[in-house]
DNA sequence: ATTTTTGCAAATCATTTGCATATAT
DNA sequence: ATATATGCAAATGATTTGCAAAAAT
């Protein structure tokens, strides 16, 4: 559940038309609480029969992750998601229950990649961590 | 370039049947360096025409991913694809000019799974770490 | 003999694209 | 006005599936 107005005001900054659709699309990826995808938006969509082209909702989601308020992740069983997130660099932990997501910062990671960069020999410039487990409200549920 | 003994072994320790096809994709699979995807392995097949259906392909590369002697994973650009690695956990660097992948072990990041599982009060059971960069070679080549 | 695996072609699914129209600036 | 964004429907591309035939145990 981010706030609409972080994802229209990245829209704004960016230059980026600001347009009905994009609107409607912002709405349904801040009302999201875990991760989702292309196909979810398209059917909250046509269920509250917002009026969203299916192929906009794939050109908004690719505009929001270019301006990263969205996050594109791939979950463990290697299906397509994404993210609403906050526009710097970070990590997700993944809820496998409940699909709730969690950002998490880079501390220690940086650590991790300037190790590997060492060992490896590799320039490193980019990186991707994902964390999946059980978040603390599905552990008590299940507890 | 990994050893298809490695492969084949897993499959007969699996309970598997070892059929011909599975061998080849498994030669295939050992002759790669860095990652490929199953319709890489596909014209590599067709070029040396070697018998192997493409749905076949993608079944054995399915059950190799589940023996864990190879591993899903997704590029920086969102592309699937697949890694030849042995089967203990681990991560992986992938140069992103020649595509070479290089492991890495878990050193680092188990501190950094425990870290953020403190933080968050999740559990977490499972991570991925991709790493994108140059590798050594490619550096030089580069001058 | 029995069970598993294969190959093919058809089906499915996600994503992309062409293009004329509509809209934001 | 002008550039950009939209919607649709068609195209693409990857992966999956049904099913009868083939191969492994």
């Amino acid at each position: 559940m981010t706030d609409p107005a972080a994802v229209v005001g990245a829209l704004e900054a960016s230059g980026a038309r600001l347009t009905g659709p994009r609107r409607r699309v912002a709405e349904l990826v801040a009302g999201r609480t875990g991760h989702f995808s292309a196909a979810d938006l398209a059917a909250e969509a046509r269920a509250r029969r917002l009026p969203i082209g299916r192929a906009t909702i794939f050109r908004a989601l690719e505009l929001f992750a270019a301006l990263r308020v969205v996050e594109r992740v791939e979950l463990p069983d290697g299906e397509h998601a994404y993210v609403a997130c906050a526009p710097a660099h970070h990590h997700h932990v993944i809820c496998a229950t409940c699909g709730r997501s969690t950002e998490v910062d880079d501390r220690g990671v940086a650590a991790v990649v300037r190790e590997v960069a060492d060992r490896t020999g590799y320039r490193i410039d980019t990186h991707r961590l994902e964390l999946y487990g059980t978040c603390p409200r599905c552990q008590a549920a299940a507890g």
